[in-house]
DNA sequence: CTTCTAGATTGACAGATTTCAAAACAGGTG
DNA sequence: CACCTGTTTTGAAATCTGTCAATCTAGAAG
């Protein structure tokens, strides 16, 4: 056996029902123009910074964190976590808000959901082989 | 090329049950060495050709696809095909194996469904928090 | 053994990405 | 206003990626 369970691992969303989904397994494979609208989205998720980023958003109280909260903890710049933000917030996975001297960002759950409902999209517990 | 219908925008998962998931929704924020394990998966998932890739795989008939089979429908050429099923391979994501001339892929759906989860720990349907 | 086909690997190159230092910008406060 | 702090933008260098042409390897068929 080589696969241990890690700690806690988890990105956690916080709210919503999904919406901009898509069709339910074994639908037909994915079209070249969805791939190309949805890859982004799994790009910006495939930094370990970003992933980081996302998480503590995600799991701060009331679900949005401070950028001056994010920046500690983290062994790069603080412009370099700007960047970062930016990448998730172009990708459309965060949405960032300034309320007097700080920026607050907060997880799009919807989109979250989308891209996890694209992974499974009928959920991988029957499954029969 | 002609073009069928866009509806259908899904990866499908052929089979199985999570293992090496993760905590739900609310855990602790994410470990730099869970992030730096699982990035490398989503970046995987971030390009375009790589989705529609693991999508036919996904939808294949019997859950696999050959690389002939594959090849065919993409613009790019064969060697830049082989690049990005090593990619998928190596993030752990498809798995191949060879049977006589051909060779085929199938989808690791324990990593897809763990990644999911990732996004979604508790799933968004009911949302407490 | 030679030849053929299916895939993978190597080498090279344009373009993208990560990162930091420095500068700019936005809001408070004295 | 000048000044201070929090956040983003700009500029530039090092590294990584996607892609193709050419080459190589693994089986199957002569």
């Amino acid at each position: 056996m080589s696969k241990q369970k890690e700690s806690g691992t988890a990105i956690a969303v916080a709210t919503a029902t999904v919406d901009l989904s898509c069709e339910p397994l074994g639908s037909q494979s994915i079209s070249t123009a969805d791939a190309v609208t949805l890859a982004p989205a799994f790009k910006a998720l495939g930094d370990p910074i970003r992933l980081q980023l996302l998480s503590q958003i995600a799991c701060a109280d009331g679900g949005e964190s401070c950028v001056c909260d994010l920046e500690v903890g983290f062994e790069v710049s603080g412009p370099t976590i700007s960047h970062h933000l930016k990448v998730l917030r172009e990708a459309g996975l965060i949405e960032g808000e300034r309320r007097g001297t700080w920026v607050y960002y907060r997880v799009v759950a919807e989109k979250m959901s989308a891209l996890a409902a694209l992974l499974v999209p009928a959920g991988s517990s029957d499954a029969a082989a």
